[in-house]
DNA sequence: TTATTGGGATGATTTATATCATCTCTCTTT
DNA sequence: AAAGAGAGATGATATAAATCATCCCAATAA
């Protein structure tokens, strides 16, 4: 399917969150289990209503989880980073993935195999609590992106994808927007004209600075002001 | 907070999901540190915003879950039906709450000192996979519902309500609804007179029978299709 | 080299749905 | 019994944002 990547024995409980907790044996039982699947930018990671056989774990890179709709429509749910578990809910749910994910900037992807991790799961109990308030926080997470995206307008919808970029993904108020506009349109639940249009209002109010896919946040407090006002 | 409440030493492990899993000092952790209440309808079960230090495992009633907005707008996110834990994803998050819950129709409600659950989640593996598997599928269930909130057009959500109540929570094609048109707006991510309007449509296209709360699905093939169709 | 495709950008137009305004009816409340 | 108060219903109007239509520009293909 992904002609482009290329697999490794490298380990990977060091992006493994609260992997501290697991002993030795633990350890080792994941990593014979293991193994590392380097993506190139556009690969497919898995496609929506596949069945799920993994648990995949971010090494490297970026990788775009969204929602594929009937009328081409389609939904960006989030943009996953290193250390974070993709496709968790769906692996620990029905085992059919619910959402589909490709690949951002280049990403190094750790594949565990469910029964090897299911058993760390069932014998290691601080391990799995803490697996479950991952679960939790990323589900309140996408559940808050989906509640901003229903009952915020525009402005406030733009406002929050900034947001999004300078707090949670790059951590600084500068960056490149890793996507083009139509994705950015679909991360703020809107059509890429009104997102480009709104964009260019928040330029044109000297709220940003824009050049292609640079931006700079001119004023924190007026994107944290139209973000909350909705 | 509550005054209509009564406490009682009720045990509530017939209602728990997976309660087979347990061992008798588990049940017995369990109930010793649990205890039933009352509500009458209306009753405030939980606000938004306010910390959880107890499990939730609804017995008999419902109990409507939904997120307050800063600008009077709130969101009907689901009705908890007995044998459902509410706000479970938020117990395993953050410890905050993130939606309230007020009841539909008098319930009784288990109450489980989260310490004593935790206790039982660290000593038995299967049981904590399985909670996994319900945090995560009701996670996926709100997903879908907010996505369709977003996603669809107001048909389809409408639709999407009354197979709602007709799968989900009354499990037949007539019924009664429990909530205000108001509610029931509020659940389909729109306005009373809209989702009024809607519902008029549906009555003269002889889609539904439609008297006061009274509902009758004529077509369950047509709302599903204006359901898929968004 | 010249076409072709896709992203970005803007203006004009349409449309779905929210908002506003009433009106009735049924409960409470006093 | 009178008077609110809230739910349901429906028409008129407003509006945010989608859709449609171009245009430019850069990258890729022929």
């Amino acid at each position: 399917m992904n002609q482009s990547t290329s697999i490794s024995g490298f380990p990977c409980d060091e992006q493994m969150p609260y992997s501290q907790l697991l002993d030795e044996n633990q350890i080792e039982l994941l990593q014979r289990n293991s193994n590392v699947v380097s993506y190139n930018k556009k690969d497919i990671v898995f496609r929506q209503s596949t069945r799920t056989s993994h648990i995949m774990l971010m090494v490297s890179g970026l990788v775009k989880i969204f929602k594929e709709g009937r009328n081409e429509r389609t939904v960006l749910l989030k943009i996953a980073t290193p250390g974070e578990y993709i496709g968790m809910m769906s692996v620990m749910g029905d085992q059919i993935h619910q959402y589909s994910a490709t690949v951002v900037e280049n990403a190094d992807i750790c594949f565990i195999d469910i029964n090897a991790y299911r058993n760390v799961l069932m014998e290691n109990g601080k391990f799995s609590l803490q697996l479950m308030n991952l679960i939790s926080q990323d589900g309140l997470f996408i559940f808050n992106r989906l509640m901003n995206q229903t009952h915020k307008q525009l402005p406030g919808r733009i406002a929050d994808v900034l947001l999004y970029f300078a707090e949670q993904i790059y951590r600084q108020p500068h960056f490149d927007f890793p996507l083009t506009r139509r994705e950015l349109a679909e991360l703020a639940g809107t059509t890429k004209e009104s997102f480009i249009r709104t964009l260019t209002e928040f330029k044109n109010d000297k709220i940003i600075y824009l050049d292609g896919s640079r931006v700079e946040i001119l004023s924190m407090d007026i994107v944290k002001t139209l973000s909350e006002l909705g």
